[in-house]
DNA sequence: GAGTTTGAAACT
DNA sequence: CAGTTTCAAACTC
């Protein structure tokens, strides 16, 4: 039965006919690349599958227009019947953008919340065995949103609670996954949930900090999942219906606001929104890679769903992480190590029940998840898996996203995590970056390893001691998002706490540059215009929007910001001696000529040791086709997009003070942009939102997420001979997750703010703020 | 883990 | 705008 109904349902999703599927081509303007329909497929099927308990009830307040599971659930919540009504449906479809976003939160925060029932509270086993079992039945039967069965799950108090909360996750899983996989009706069902629970027990210890799980309680949303423990029984019911009044008006009515809200309150929250409303700003390029890298985040969530023994987890995490994983993981082994290691942290403190939470503690560093997190990848790219509370975006998710953009994107294409992104930040990008320098030089030591997701979004952490956190120097303030645990700062400000201070500094900081908190990398439209095609490798299209002014480290290490960012050196670099391994700029040549001869064999050595290197993960890239656009290797920079750095200041942008160059697009890391919007205050972040958005699709919408140019794209960019971006920035994580769910997105997503000069777009006046 | 190096950010 | 200082990451030992 069970099987019967996923299929159905997948195959209702799966239909472009289908009304949902219609509906979110309307609203993104961007052509919804074929992941997404696996995506969206992909989600349903998991909600439907992952958490038939999930299906109870998703958190109230995530009701997600697409998945028949939210709709379910919002009706559990005893949301207006309206919502059930089609009109309703379509309502949320339309506002189905936010409440991605939100479940993006909620996931996180449900999970961490989960975790903490599941670990601390009692919980019948067979409850919630039972539950989730008679669940999925229903759900199958009642299709996508039979509101009477989620109802009746809901009432069976914390287990449901923990069982929706997982569905909710798996939603967000679902987005990640790119699907196919999950497609397969013989990997759904049953089956699969087995034999990921196997693997997963096996590869994720299960360890949950308890401080990933911490976060997002605090928040109105989250409150109900948030529930303390003792309470927890009692209060999911209460919070239930409490939610039933807040929950639907807020989610379908007052979507944006909500959204802003929580995210204003809880970076954690408002990051993942933030992280998949980054996605969808991403340009094409990003956007694929965005896309993932949101996905990963989600998947990161679904980290939590570890901590569950349903078999869903097992699915989401196991899938990406495995296959995307070693995309990205068979090119650096390093990286791979990283990101297993964050991945084992999750898995661990996942399954760890003890959730540290500290439900009221906004301050308190938010759940990172680890940036290695993302299931795939370790993190973030900080971002998602780790997602520190604050920080969310693991920037391994991001730099998995990165990757996977990057990859694809090359040709064009984008970007980004830090962490993830996102969550994660190390992940892939940087990770990758990382593990072609030791390869080429030969220390394989040291490399720090954050979470980087390739730019940083993924988780950052920061070790601040003078600049409070308030600084560029910050990679937290940097990235747009609030320091979280995983950070040894000192003194730092850069907290909710100190929310206007972050935002006044924020904005002195862009008045001074514009694009001090823009991506560090910026794609060309067109590959090779302005920064011409420098005889690297590296596609013109992805380049340090700045341009570096190395002079000891040629370009060779991390210190060069192009090299960290997996780009090559552009024109505006003003840099000695460039030997970047991913494109020299030009001139650099006669440079070279006129530097030692030593100094030019040792790079001539190092670049080709990293072309190789680069090389093989093209390669690798190449041979899966899903790769490309899960690991489109966006230079760790363009994983990070940063919200805030969106966020134009307020009295007014300069216009392209230093760096915006007119033709080259930014690309940001959806997982930046989450994080940094989280930081931000609920307006800016809006503003920012529609503005960013726009600047991101405007361009590079058209490549990388409409999925037109994604094929090509990502072929292009494997080129064998050509560094292209490397994959490095994007960070370890490939997480292909979100591809489709991002398109939607991204358009739901307002669109953020131009930054300065860079952006062409329109938005800065049009920024409106969400209703 | 401590210390050094490096280059960006901040400041003047 | 240029030069200097400050800063924290990257790197080395």
């Amino acid at each position: 039965m069970m099987i019967c109904g996923l299929l159905f349902l997948t195959g209702f999703c799966c239909m472009q006919d289908s009304p949902v599927f219609n509906f979110i081509n309307n609203l993104s303007p961007i052509p919804p690349p074929k992941p997404s329909e696996t995506a969206h497929n992909v989600q349903l099927f998991k909600s439907l599958d992952l958490a038939p308990v999930s299906s109870i009830f998703a958190s109230p307040h995530v009701n997600p227009a697409k998945e028949p599971k939210i709709l379910i659930r919002d009706d559990s919540i005893q949301l207006p019947q309206d919502l059930h009504s089609p009109n309703s449906v379509r309502t949320r479809v339309g506002s189905t953008i936010t409440f991605r976003m939100i479940r993006c939160r909620d996931i996180v925060s449900e999970n961490c919340n989960i975790n903490c029932r599941l670990n601390e509270a009692p919980i019948d086993p067979s409850d919630h065995t039972s539950n989730s079992e008679s669940q999925l039945p229903q759900s199958m039967q009642n299709g996508v949103g039979s509101v009477e069965s989620d109802k009746d799950q809901c009432a069976d108090g914390k287990t449901d609670l923990t069982i929706s909360q997982e569905c909710t996750d798996l939603e967000g899983m679902n987005l990640d996954e790119s699907g196919p996989d999950k497609m397969d009706p013989s990997h759904s069902g049953m089956d699969l949930h087995e034999s990921q629970l196997s693997e997963q027990n096996k590869d994720e210890p299960a360890a949950y900090n308890g401080d990933y799980m911490i976060a997002n309680q605090p928040n109105s949303d989250m409150l109900t999942l948030g529930l303390p423990f003792g309470t927890e029984t009692q209060s999911v019911n209460d919070t239930q219906e409490a939610d039933n009044s807040n929950s639907g008006k807020s989610l379908l009515n007052e979507e944006p606001n909500y959204y802003i809200q929580n995210s204003a309150h809880e970076p954690h929250l408002y990051w993942t929104g933030a992280v998949e409303g980054a996605a969808v700003d991403y340009t094409p390029q990003a956007l694929p890679g965005a896309l993932q890298s949101q996905l990963m985040p989600c998947n990161k969530l679904n980290d939590p769903r570890d901590y569950m023994p349903t078999e869903q987890n097992g699915l989401s995490q196991h899938l990406r992480g495995t296959r995307r994983r070693s995309l990205f993981n068979e090119k650096a082994g390093a990286s791979n190590k990283s990101v297993d290691k964050a991945s084992d942290r999750r898995s661990v403190n996942s399954t760890t029940p003890k959730c540290k939470t500290i439900p009221g503690d906004i301050n308190s560093k938010p759940l990172r998840t680890p940036p290695c997190a993302l299931p795939g990848i370790g993190l973030h790219l900080n971002a998602l898996a780790a997602i520190p509370k604050e920080k969310i975006v693991s920037r391994d998710i991001l730099s998995n996203i990165n990757e996977s953009s990057n990859l694809p994107c090359p040709a064009g294409s984008s970007p980004p995590p830090s962490e993830q992104n996102i969550i994660n930040d190390d992940f892939a990008q940087r990770t990758d970056v990382a593990s072609a320098e030791p390869s080429s030089q030969g220390s394989p030591k040291k490399k720090r390893h954050k979470f980087d997701n390739g730019d940083g979004t993924s988780c950052k952490r920061c070790s601040c001691k003078k600049s409070k956190c308030l600084k560029l120097y910050c990679e937290c303030f940097a990235a747009g998002v609030y320091c979280s645990e995983p950070c040894t700062c000192q003194g730092c400000l850069n907290n909710e706490s100190h929310m206007e201070t972050v935002l006044s500094t924020r904005q002195q900081i862009e008045s001074r540059n514009p694009l001090a908190f823009a991506p560090k990398v910026i794609h060309t439209s067109e590959p090779g215009l302005e920064l011409g095609d420098f005889n690297n490798k590296t596609p013109a299209s992805a380049r340090h929007k700045r341009g570096c002014n190395c002079k000891k480290s040629s370009c060779l290490k991390k210190y060069c910001e192009c090299f960290q960012g997996g780009v090559g050196c552009s024109i505006s670099c003003r840099c000695e001696g460039c030997k970047n391994a991913f494109g020299r700029r030009e001139g650099v040549a006669v440079l070279s000529i006129e530097e030692p001869k030593q100094a030019s064999e040792e790079n001539n050595a190092c670049v080709k040791e990293e072309k190789c290197e680069i090389d093989k993960q093209l390669v690798i890239y190449q041979a899966t086709d899903l790769a490309p656009a899960e690991n489109l290797l966006t230079t760790p920079s363009m994983v990070e997009c940063r919200p805030l750095a969106c966020l134009p200041p307020p009295s007014s942008k300069k216009p392209s003070s230093k760096k915006p160059r007119s033709s080259t697009k930014l690309v940001g890391h959806p997982s930046r942009l989450c994080n940094s919007q989280a930081p931000l205050k609920t307006d800016i972040l809006l503003s920012q939102f529609g503005n960013y958005a726009e600047m991101v699709l405007g361009d590079s919408t058209s490549d990388t997420l409409k999925g037109n140019s994604s094929p090509q794209t990502s072929v292009k960019v494997v080129s064998p001979n050509k560094k292209r971006v490397s994959p490095p920035r994007m960070g370890t994580g490939l997480s292909p997750i979100c591809k489709s769910g991002r398109k939607l997105i991204l358009k739901s997503i307002p669109s953020f703010p131009s930054l300065g000069g860079d952006l062409n777009n329109e938005d800065p006046k049009s920024k409106t703020p969400a209703p």
